[in-house]
DNA sequence: CCGGCGAAAAGTGTCAACATTTAATTGCAT
DNA sequence: ATGCAATTAAATGTTGACACTTTTCGCCGG
């Protein structure tokens, strides 16, 4: 159900947004959100994120405003803010639709990767501190019992000291490789091999050796593209 | 002038946007407006791209939409949009301002083209026609007396088979770049350098010698930054 | 029974007015 | 004259109503 569009909810069905705080510590969280357009954006983002609003779906103006109890001046922006960063696509009169990956944009999103992350893992040897490549390398060894407590890549992208790059995959490519992953179930596991690249990856870091960190991470994350067309093809038979 | 304000201007000052097509051909160059943020996003831009809004200047909504005769409703989604963009920056109630660029960030823009730009070369080399490839070669080797005419980072983004690199190099990267250019000067020429390097890539690329032709690309750019660095540092002393 | 045509419904785009917050200015006391 | 506080001005945030477009549903003819 692919192309539905997002579960419609009668008028009384309200949901209370997060009352805004009082204009003093909106730092609390990070989610400085004092206006409802703002909050309206978080709300989507991680109804999105949470998988309610399946990729492809409609989001509809007027029932969003409804459902969170404000004009549809704050959706639009919020749509708007959305579209910016190409998380929903639009056409001029026509709803709005959660972009939907297919096999072609899950490739050029990996093949974004692997040049971005690469780089970013060159820069975290030069500028990473010592406490967080202790904390990297110990994570790292006792992965497998905390399988998602720490990743190893979101470590990499937060701390290369590049903030273009951190926040281009922290905040978006990482974001839809969520939704992608929610949409076409977990892939059948690599995670053996992908737990001892991790510990390469890790290992060269320690040393501080930069081209060696980048190319591991890079063929680490060409793999996982490999391992991907894999099962599209599979899957296509 | 770089905290100042966008040009004021009096009410009687009005341009007008270019109308809109009657929703038949909407695809003419490229720009498909027909709605009014639509037009108004596409003005904002060129007025940034042609240094009407410096860095940093702040944008007033009411003076735009008085401007271009329109309401406020439009501005406000196109301003969302580009602040989805990351082209503008602003907080809750104040003004909202034309990203101003320093030189950390044009280095952090630097990093991120070597890991994109690298990326796009080798993939330009498996996925690029033998038509594009010779339009390609052809214009390199006359390069000098048409300097700006043809660009083969431009031309290599959009070749290159993936179309969120594409996206993400020419709509903001090489935007963020004339922005920089116009807000501080062209440096000191590297020209004579940069055509060698250009021509080497080339070369490779022509040969489809997709890693050679990435590491070429890779050292290009970063020997361009490392100029930028020793520019900055010229300029501070 | 099916396909084109037309009207009603739903949804998006735009506008002008109102509320709220920030910035600027004025006035006053020191 | 300078610095601080209250007031005024300006800009942004929000709302509800109206205009335009698309879609849908019903109708008629074949």
């Amino acid at each position: 159900m692919n192309t539905g569009v997002a579960p419609k909810l009668s008028t009384l069905d309200v949901v209370q947004l997060e009352p805004s705080v009082p204009a003093q510590q909106a730092a609390d969280d990070g989610d400085r959100s004092n206006t409802l357009a703002d909050r309206v954006l978080q709300d989507v983002l991680d109804r999105i994120a949470g998988g309610e609003f399946e990729p492809g779906s409609v989001i509809n103006e007027v029932d969003l405003a409804r459902r969170l109890a404000v004009s549809r001046g704050p959706v639009r922006e919020a749509m708007r803010r959305l579209e910016g960063r190409k998380l929903i696509a639009r056409n001029p009169f026509t709803r709005a639709r959660v972009v939907s990956l297919g096999h072609a944009e899950i490739r050029e999103i990996f093949e974004m990767r692997e040049g971005l992350e690469g780089m970013a893992t060159r820069l975290a040897c030069a500028h990473m501190s010592d406490e967080s490549l202790c904390a990297l390398i110990g994570a790292v060894e006792s992965a497998g019992q905390t399988p998602s407590a720490f990743d190893l890549h979101r470590h990499i992208a937060e701390n290369c000291g590049n903030g273009r790059i951190r926040d281009l995959l922290c905040d978006e490519l990482y974001y839809l490789l969520r939704m992608y992953r929610r949409q076409s179930g977990d892939a059948p596991g690599r995670r053996a091999e992908a737990s001892e690249e991790h510990w390469q990856i890790a290992s060269a870091m320690n040393q501080r050796n930069g081209p060696l960190a980048e190319s591991l991470m890079r063929a680490h994350i060409r793999r996982a593209t490999e391992h991907l067309v894999a099962i599209e093809a599979a899957s296509r038979s």
